[in-house]
DNA sequence: ATACTATCCTTTACCGTTAAAGTCAAGGAA
DNA sequence: TTCCTTGACTTTAACGGTAAAGGATAGTAT
């Protein structure tokens, strides 16, 4: 059985079509009377507007498309957790697309929901950046986008939610000093602006108490665990004495944990170590890490209500949202507060 | 700027819509030189066909609605996590939707995606069961439906993917068993088909070793913390000896392990509790919770499967799917395999 | 020369809805 | 009476694509 259109309702009463739309679109020149006969077969028959139908009239989908480099991961489980109540609570619905942390993958989820013409786009932090010419296509075809975590592709004119990670590298720093702490070394991550900005975080909080970083106290690493690992054993074999670490994000530093472990140390008593991201197991690990994190889920919710405004709104300027960061304690910092 | 059309296109080379239609849908009535001449121009204006539009006149979305009724609990993610790798590998988008545990969100939901014409709807375990309606009407409009871990709604024709309940107690039950448990009773859960089944797993299981279980071995609870908490209360000051429980689902064995704790009792040295569904965290209690478990990835995987099959396939019969339960075997059984 | 057949296009109609323009009767003003 | 409004519709033309039926041209059979 097919479903009931307004031809079938306008038929069964006998009026034109466009009478049965504007009823439904609350159009004024319609009478009371015609009205409530429109509605009551609506009702009757249990009519429901066909979305498809009505997007390509409108030029609208009320669709958003999710873009995530793994479901796997709960962070962007949190981020999408964000999205959806404000999405669905102004009527919108959510196209999912996975990336598996795949560029190609993520090109074509992109190419997927520009076929499906939909409104708007949150990209969650993919760490693929060969996708600028699609960005900026999609912009340009009045598609609006958010990024979250990622403040590159700076031709691509967007709206963005970030956490403030100069800050994340002061509260890190400034805790290990605040323990006692004060031959910190910084395992740094891949060439990306966040990573920049969070060494430049540590080298602020340092100066600020006075504590000048020897030279070999910053080493080169990255965002996976084998990078931190591979940068801990370097700043042990050092000659420069070290008492506590600051890794880039978590993955780093329970490398670093593991690297420490390996040369007969302790965490935190020999060496104390914070990580950045507060990912899920933080907790359940040898030694529960401490991390600096902050809200995925009010991630989402800007990532939403940005994307959404401009949408329905007139202002269309790109918006930089700024989640704020915050410490969360645990045992590898050697510090009880 | 407006995205690229055929009619564009058409122009573009001095040909007809249709014919560009053609080329991109592989008919075999178009020239060589003139399929080369319009992908070359698709190419070179990036030309993409408008889902929307084909949606209208082929009458098929290619996208899947999946409700699900909390975004947070990782085992709904993971049935995600099985979904989204066949659907986007057949083309299909999936349109994501969380009823948050409430009866009528679920039903705007399923409205919503009757409305946006998905070709099918996965409806993943909600304890609401008012929506019989929606779910029949949605069917009858050639809606293609699966249900993961519900086996109720007889009068819904449609997919399941179900686990096997009465070997999920049998599982559980055997193990308290082999762990030389004798009085082993059972917290019930609500008075749904998958709760009786694990019951009469129990029940065979104690049977099949010749246990005779004794009257107050049974007691009702529900699928709630507190709901196994007050039966396990009350399993404690009943004149009944027992030495383990088997809870219905995980929250209730959690609420029991509190009312034990509560008795100045251990687990699992005094009672051993087993519990169903091996929720996340479980391995992070006090006391490790012994479970019984099953794939909820492949609870996806299977659901994308029979959708898409019965959407392209010819075949439109329901089918069941069983994903068997296994056992995982923690602390709070005390035993060691 | 005539009819038949492929081959390769184009024309037309439709999918379900909405916006814009058009119609038509009733009522009021001049 | 004529003209103008106003209210309450209807008609027409899109939105972007696909399917079915309808040419036109060239080549082949008779």
């Amino acid at each position: 059985m097919r479903q009931t259109t307004m031809k079938r309702i306008a038929g069964e009463l006998g009026v034109s079509i466009t009478t049965v739309s504007k009823v439904l679109n609350n159009h004024h020149d319609i009478s009371e009377a015609t009205r409530r006969r429109v509605l009551a077969k609506v009702e009757q028959l249990g009519y429901q507007r066909n979305a498809v139908a009505r997007s390509l009239t409108l030029r609208r989908t009320h669709t958003l498309g999710i873009v995530i480099p793994d479901l796997m991961h709960s962070f962007f489980v949190e981020i999408i957790a964000g999205i959806e109540p404000v999405a669905s609570g102004r009527g919108y619905g959510l196209l999912l697309c996975s990336s598996s942390e795949d560029p190609a993958k993520e090109r074509a989820e992109l190419e997927m929901l520009r076929g499906r013409q939909v409104d708007g786009v949150v990209l969650a932090s993919a760490n693929a950046s060969g996708n600028t010419d699609m960005l900026l296509q999609l912009s340009r075809e009045r598609t609006s986008l958010v990024m979250i975590d990622r403040d590159d592709h700076p031709s691509v004119r967007c709206h963005r939610v970030l956490t403030d990670d100069e800050r994340v590298g002061v509260l890190a720093t400034s805790h290990l000093l605040d323990a006692g702490r004060r031959a910190i070394a910084h395992i740094g991550g891949p060439p990306i602006v966040h990573a920049k900005r969070r060494e430049k975080g540590w080298r602020d909080a340092l100066k600020a108490r006075d504590v000048k970083p020897a030279d070999g106290w910053l080493v080169g690493g990255g965002f996976m665990e084998s990078d931190g690992y591979r940068a801990m054993k370097r700043l042990l074999t050092g000659r420069t004495r070290i008492d506590a670490v600051f890794a880039a994000n978590d993955p780093s530093a329970i490398g670093a944990m593991k690297a420490i472990w390996e040369a007969g140390l302790s965490v935190p008593d020999d060496v104390a170590v914070v990580g950045v991201g507060d990912i899920a197991l933080g907790d359940l690990l040898r030694v529960p890490l401490t991390t600096v994190g902050w809200s995925r889920r009010d991630q989402g919710r800007h990532a939403a209500e940005l994307l959404l405004n401009s949408l329905e709104g007139d202002v269309d300027r790109a918006q930089r949202v700024i989640v704020p960061p915050r410490l969360i304690v645990r045992e590898s910092s050697g510090s009880t507060r």
